[in-house]
DNA sequence: AGCGACCACATACCGGGTATACATATCCCC
DNA sequence: GGGGATATGTATACCCGGTATGTGGTCGCT
C-alpha cells in the first residue's frame, strides 16, 4: 500500500504523468527501492477505479496527465495522520528463519547467525558509504538521508539481535539437551500437547 | 520466498500435509504472521511444479501427505547457508511515508513522527506483554521467544530513528527555510538538476 | 541512413496473500 | 437423537504488488 499513497502524495502537490511519478519517487527515497515503471500504470489506473487520482488530460507535450482528487486528497490526509499498524508486522524472512532453524533438528544455527551477521555488518559499510555522499541541504538529499538513517539504524538492530540470539541460545544449550531427547522419541505428542495447551482455535485464527 | 522455503524446511523434517503445515509454522512463530491456509496448498502445488517437493500419497487418515525431494532439501540447504540479501530490502512504509512527509510542502512532519512514535511505543508494551507469557524452555517456545525479540529490537530501532529524525529536521529547519524559497520558486529547474546529478540513465535503472 | 540511448505508455505474467466454497467430523445441548 | 455451532481439511477464485516485455517515438552520433 505505501507505493500507493506515495503517489497519491506527489499528485497531491503537482499534477503529473507516470514516468514523472517514478522519477520523484526514486528522487526521494535516493533509489533506495526503485520503482517498475509499469507498477506505476496499473497504481495509477487502480487509483482511477477507486476515484482518488483521475486522468486524461494531456499536457503540452502529450504526456497522459493524472490530477488527485478530493477523495484521493482526504486518503493522503489519512495516511499521514495514521501510524503505520505495528499489530500485523509484515513476514521479516531472517526471524522465520532463524525460527525454523531452531526448531527444525539438523541446522548449524550458530553457522547461520554468523553469516548473516557478516553480510548484514557488510551491508552497514555500503550504507555508511553511501551516506558520505549525501551531504546535500536539499529537501530531497535531507530525505534521502533520512531513509539511509533508517536502513542504519534498522540493519544495528538486527546485529543486535543476533548478538543477543548467540547468547541465548547458548545459556539454554543446557536445558535444551534435556527437551531434546524428550522431543525425538514422541513428535505427535508433541503436538497434541501444543494443541490442548493453546485455547485458541482454528476459527479463532480465522477470524481475525 | 520466506514462506516457501519454510514450508520446505517442516517436510525435511517429517512428511506432512498441508492443514499440518500451518499449524507447525504458526507454532513455531507464536502465530506472530498467522498463515492463511489457502497460502499452504498453493505454495505446496508451485513446490510440487518445481520438483521440490512431491504430494500424493495417503496416510492413514486419507490426508494427503507432501514429501520433500533431493533437490528440495538442496534447496533448504542453500537457503540456510545463504544470508538473506540487504542489497534490495523490503520497501519500509515508514521509511517511504516520512521521506514524502518532508519534501511534500505542507505536510506537519513533527506530528507525523510523534504519533508514530507513540503507536510503535503502544506496540513494544505489547511484545513485553507477551513476552512475559513466553517463558517455556522447549524449542518452538524459545524460537517463538526469539521472533518476539526481533520484534522487540525491531521497534526499539524504530523508535530511536524517529527521535534522530526529529533531532535532524530541527538541526536543518534553519537552512531548509532558505532553501525552501529556492524551491518554491522553480520545482522543474529542481527536477532538471537532479537528472544531471545522476550520471545514471533510466536504461540502467530498468536493467538491474 | 542506421544504430543505440532514452522517454513514455501499456500489458502479460507470476508470486504472495486473503476470502471463500465445500465436505466431514465432533461436540454440546435442548 | 436431531440440529446448530465448532473444528478439521482441501481447493479455488480473486486482488494486489512486482517484474519483464512489447511498442512507438525522439534525439544524437557516425
Amino acid at each position: 500500500m505505501s507505493v500507493k499513497h506515495a503517489l497519491l502524495a506527489l499528485l497531491e502537490q503537482e499534477p503529473m504523468y507516470g514516468y514523472q511519478l517514478r522519477a520523484e519517487f526514486e528522487q526521494r527515497t535516493g533509489t533506495t527501492w526503485p520503482l517498475n515503471v509499469g507498477q506505476v500504470y496499473t497504481t495509477l489506473s487502480r487509483l482511477e477505479r477507486d476515484g482518488l487520482a483521475q486522468g486524461g488530460g494531456e499536457d503540452t507535450e502529450g504526456h497522459v496527465i493524472y490530477r488527485i482528487t478530493d477523495a484521493g486528497r482526504d486518503e493522503v490526509a489519512t495516511w499521514f495522520t495514521t501510524p503505520v499498524a505495528r499489530t500485523q508486522p509484515p513476514r521479516d524472512e531472517l526471524a522465520i528463519k532463524l525460527a525454523l532453524a531452531v526448531t527444525v533438528p539438523g541446522v548449524d544455527v550458530a553457522t547461520v547467525i554468523q553469516q548473516q551477521r557478516s553480510a548484514t555488518m557488510a551491508a552497514l559499510q555500503d550504507y555508511t558509504r553511501l551516506k558520505r555522499q549525501a551531504t546535500g541541504t536539499a529537501r530531497a538529499e535531507l530525505a534521502w538521508s533520512l531513509v539511509l538513517d533508517s536502513l542504519v539504524f534498522a540493519a544495528e538492530a538486527e546485529v543486535r539481535w543476533l548478538d543477543h540470539c548467540e547468547a541465548r541460545l547458548r545459556r539454554a544449550a543446557a536445558e535444551l539437551d534435556v527437551q531434546n531427547s524428550r522431543l525425538t522419541d514422541g513428535t505427535s505428542s508433541v503436538k497434541r500437547e501444543f494443541r490442548r495447551s493453546t485455547g485458541e482455535t482454528h476459527a479463532d485464527r480465522t477470524r481475525r
